[in-house]
RNA sequence: GUGGCUGUAGUUCAAUGGUUAGAGCACUGGAUUGUGGUUCCAGACGUUGGGGGUUCGAGUCCCCUCAGCCACCCCA
């Protein structure tokens, strides 16, 4: 193995693997554009500061650096909602709200590779901006869930874990946590599942020595339901709220998908409300997507206030997912047709003939090597082509050809003028 | 960035420190020039990831490096 390979974390898309990415790319695609959302796109790179203002040097680390010649520093975009940000922010007041927009992004990530995680990928973006109310929450909520059903995934295969910051924030200070805290209190949360019980505790008591706020902790961490947490805390705003998503998500029939999950943090920078991942149902992968209402970020980037909420999808979890689960057809056929030539056929005939198909819309091949017949229905079902026509020969001599239906097999003899009209009636 | 495991044909994997490193799949060609997917036969395919060391002898043991996998960190 001497040959160079790409570098690092990046993948080389051979057709089979095209095929496969195209196969999930417009099922985004028509997912997006059936809940009327708009494509975008953005540089592949830009000026360093917008990543490094909003989040800390922690950042840099896994971001791809350089300097153009003229000494700018730019970063290759790690994530695509910075950009979005920066793109309705310089629209200033103009811009038509609400903005619905989507975009399938190449994004790039310094990162010590893992299962699911390469330094080169792609994502699907739906943003939703303009729209405070938690209805942009909770459409939003469903563009997700319409996206993996229309993969071909159920309700047995994943779930939306939903929570929100608000919510946390305002149980955390109702018990007497003070600010400061907060932030430790969400990473513990955050690795909850992945530590022991013990070591856990005994993190929880260095965070939060006073005994009675780590019990009403240990209540907030294990709630199951909104009601249970009304019950012991009383009624807040962000409980409401997450009520009335869960009823919405119930008017779009997605309740089955969705659960609460205090647990989903995400990971801090400019979350302000919602939040929700989604995972595959044994929870054996990293998160399928994640997103969440960012209300401040249009105005961090020097734009007017403007609620906004949105989630970003991966493809290479998603891909892992949809193998393990066989929801992949398989690679469609090259060519619809494949002319076979008999050995009396002139080469001008073959082409002419192609050439009346290709024109029809239809898309068709043939050998461009003078090879016997079985090697040419050889060649026929490595372009997976589902007709073979037969060209020249006996029937040529009373204005024939044979049609041969590839995957059952069975033949016909059609006139050779009808040969457009007919493939147009059966394919 | 830290720690562990693994690198052998295109690919999935064999080979006690000992002759010329093997097999399945895939690939190419063929089995009376007009019928594919199945079958049969043949062929091509390797600096054992790369470099250094120990040894009479290294795919095998040691060191370095690169790559991949896993657990951390992080996950926008």
């Amino acid at each position: 193995m001497s040959v160079a390979s790409g570098p690092k974390g990046t993948r080389d898309f051979y057709p089979e693997e095209m095929a496969f990415q195209q196969f999930i790319f417009s099922s985004w695609k028509k997912t997006c554009e059936s809940y009327g959302f708009e494509q975008i796109e953005a540089p592949m790179f830009e000026h360093l500061e917008i990543y490094t203002q909003k989040s800390g040097e922690e950042i840099e680390r896994q971001l791809y650096t350089f300097k153009d010649k003229g000494n700018r520093s730019l970063a290759l975009r790690p994530e695509l909602t910075p950009s979005l940000a920066r793109m309705v922010a310089s629209k200033g007041t103009s811009i038509k709200k609400p903005v619905r927009w989507y975009s399938i992004p190449r994004l790039f990530r310094y990162e010590k590779m893992q299962k699911g995680r390469l330094r080169e990928f792609f994502q699907l973006n739906m943003d939703i901006l303009g729209i405070s109310e938690v209805t942009a929450d909770a459409e939003l909520i469903a563009g997700v869930i319409h996206m993996m059903i229309n993969l071909g995934f159920t309700s047995n295969d994943f779930k939306v874990r939903i929570s929100s910051r608000t919510l946390l924030d305002q149980l955390f200070s109702s018990i007497g946590i003070p600010k400061n805290r907060f932030s430790e209190l969400y990473s513990l949360l955050d690795r909850k599942n992945k530590i022991s019980e013990s070591q856990y505790l005994d993190d929880l008591e260095k965070i939060i020595p006073e005994t009675n706020i780590r019990s009403d902790i240990e209540n907030i961490f294990n709630a199951e339901s909104l009601d249970y947490i009304e019950s012991k805390f009383g009624s807040f705003p962000a409980i409401n709220e997450l009520q009335e998503l869960f009823r919405l998500l119930k008017f779009y029939s997605f309740s089955e998908y969705a659960v609460l999950d205090i647990g989903i943090v995400r990971g801090l920078a400019y979350y302000t409300g919602i939040v929700f991942e989604v995972f595959d149902i044994k929870k054996s992968l990293r998160a399928i997507a994640g997103g969440g209402r960012y209300n401040k970020l249009v105005e961090l980037y020097g734009g007017p206030s403007t609620p906004a909420v949105g989630f970003a999808a991966g493809d290479v979890v998603l891909g892992e997912l949809l193998k393990d689960k066989n929801l992949y057809p398989g690679m469609p056929p090259r060519s619809t047709v494949f002319l076979v030539a008999l050995a009396d056929l002139n080469h001008k005939d073959l082409v002419a003939t192609a050439q009346s198909i290709r024109s029809s819309g239809i898309s068709c091949e043939f050998s461009l090597k003078n090879v016997s017949v079985g090697k040419q229905l050889k060649y026929a079902n490595a372009a997976r082509s589902l007709f073979t026509i037969f060209l020249g020969g006996e029937e040529e001599k009373q204005g024939l050809v044979r049609i041969k239906d590839m995957q059952k097999g069975t033949e016909n003899l059609i006139s050779k003028d009808e040969i457009v009209s007919k493939l147009q009636t059966i394919i």
